[in-house]
RNA sequence: GGCGGCGUAGCCAAGCGGCUAAGGCACUGGUCUGCAAAACCAUGAUUCAGCGGUUCAAAUCCGCUCGCCGCCUCCA
């Protein structure tokens, strides 16, 4: 209870279904497991949402003082990657190097911190063949024609995370029932006894078995628990993993330690399209490049992703992200205005603004980090500033103190640029002509120079208190200036 | 059929038992302005999918109905 009152942050964990406080096994580390993707596609939106949720997680994690030892894993070895290989006529590790890298390159762009763990799949099999070993040992698993099954009837808690009855659920719904050989077609597969197609290209791993390739939920299982530990603190992954992966993972991971994998499960709901889930089969994929090619920034997609709760479903659309464009322009022409802003008289209230501000977000953040209300917060003091900006009433100081302010939120928003470039002196002295020449009503001449600042890319704006520049390069757009 | 989630202004989205139902976008009006562009300011829900119920009090709790979404196993 003390150090719940302490830490302050409350999650919702999926296994009770109830907002929780936060409190970490080991005093001030966090343990903290990202499903990650397949390596067999480029990174869409919803590869984008889980990165960015996790990345808020941890970003907010940090901001609390916790130091995060993260793992991010791959999944590189699979039907889908040694079917995606097979048709690009390439080596397996060559297929799903180039996917990686797609998703490291989007991680990156996304402005999410890197994990400090990637692991691939392909480079655990023998911890998961270890693992198969040792749950055949206890009983939980058996051996039918090569290949290695849990038995679900032998772990009683079986089913605890998502709800689900299994003596209730709707058996051969999407698989074919007649192609299983297990036991009871609600086991699931821990190794898969290799196909001929496999043994040819290589792919296979020998064991007391015969030659065999993991499966999904033991390559999880494998890699949370070698970078995390048998329980690790924070769990995330999206919604429609619930069941059945996380099911098994748990399970794998449980019946060997007999502890719980995961204290805390937090899951992301989906991004739709149309209203849809993202899929091949419904052809509505949308990928981060695509909302590049379209001319908007993955600052853009981030702070759309951002926008809603994380347990809140996201329907994209492209109209969507240009709204969200519009609001972030208007954040923009804030922090820029309060950049250049030269020092003024001070203002009596606005340190109470600030700290309003600042308490709102973050208690906003710490319930469940609801970052729509901690936005509220934001909007509703830039509401209050913008006056005040215009008045030129504030002091070094207090502009100061706002900058401050909006950098510790920016820790974990990662959205603001509160990085101003230095006026150059020459278009400083461009933007001195052109005010020289309005003062003297030499129309001509003034907007001469408005244009060759335009070639320059800066635009110029003219205010009640005199032109302010804007920066038109998506590079340095957080740079903008006051004449003065 | 089972389990889970959602439905708040034109769009997006907070609020989850009691202060005037946050905030953003769009619309409209205004300020500023040589022009242009931008910016700034102001304005919107007697009402929260519908119907009942509980309560002194409900968008918030309970029940039913309608609509939408996800999951239901050797796909990830």
């Amino acid at each position: 209870m003390v150090t719940e009152k302490k830490s302050g942050l409350c999650f919702f964990n999926t296994l009770s279904k109830k907002k929780e406080a936060f409190q970490s096994q080991e005093e001030k580390r966090v343990s903290f497991y990202i499903c990650g993707p397949t390596a067999y596609e480029k990174p869409n939106l919803s590869h984008c949402r889980r990165f960015v949720v996790s990345d808020l997680v941890s970003r907010y994690l940090e901001h609390k003082g916790y130091e995060v030892n993260s793992c991010l894993n791959f999944t590189d070895l699979d039907d889908n990657t040694i079917e995606g290989a097979r048709r690009a006529g390439k080596s397996l590790e060559e297929f799903t190097t180039e996917y990686i890298n797609g998703f490291m390159e989007a991680i990156d762009s996304l402005n999410v911190k890197r994990a400090t763990n990637y692991p691939k799949a392909s480079e655990h099999v023998d911890e998961m063949i270890e693992i198969a070993h040792e749950l055949l040992h206890k009983g939980f698993a058996y051996e039918k024609h090569g290949s290695i099954y849990f038995d679900i009837s032998k772990f009683k808690r079986y089913g605890r995370l998502s709800g689900i009855d299994l003596g209730k659920i709707r058996l051969g719904r999407t698989v074919d029932l007649d192609n299983y050989e297990k036991d009871n077609p609600r086991d699931f597969t821990l190794l898969k006894r290799s196909t001929l197609a496999e043994l040819k290209e290589g792919i296979f791993y020998e064991t007391d078995w015969g030659n065999v390739r993991p499966g999904w939920h033991i390559e999880c299982s494998a890699m949370s628990t070698k970078y995390l530990g048998e329980t690790m603190d924070i769990h995330t992954s999206s919604r429609n993993l619930i069941f059945p992966h996380h099911e098994n993972e748990i399970a794998i991971a449980e019946a060997l330690t007999g502890k719980p994998l995961a204290r805390y499960w937090l899951h992301s709901e989906l991004l739709l399209v149309d209203g849809k889930k993202m899929s091949h089969e419904t052809g509505n994929l949308v990928t981060l490049e695509d909302v590049v090619q379209r001319g908007f920034t993955p600052r853009d997609l981030r702070f759309l992703l951002l926008l809603v709760h994380y347990r809140k479903p996201i329907n994209f659309s492209f109209r969507r992200l240009v709204n969200v464009q519009t609001t972030l322009r208007r954040v923009d022409d804030f922090t820029c205005k309060l950049l250049c802003l030269p020092p003024g008289k001070p203002h009596p209230e606005v340190a109470s603004y600030v700290s309003a501000m600042e308490e709102q977000f973050f208690s906003a953040m710490d319930d469940d980090l609801n970052v729509s209300r901690g936005m509220g917060a934001i909007f509703k003091f830039i509401k209050r500033t913008n006056p005040i900006l215009s008045m030129n009433h504030l002091d070094g100081d207090q502009k100061k103190y706002i900058l401050e302010s909006l950098g510790k939120i920016n820790e974990i928003l990662q959205i603001f640029r509160l990085a101003g470039c230095p006026l150059a002196p020459s278009v400083n002295a461009l933007i001195q002509r052109r005010e020289v020449a309005r003062q003297g009503k030499d129309w001509e001449a003034a907007d001469e120079a408005r244009d060759e600042l335009i070639r320059q890319g800066i635009q110029i704006i003219d205010t009640a208190t005199g032109p302010a520049w804007k920066c038109l390069e998506k590079d340095c757009a957080g740079s903008a200036g006051n004449k003065k």
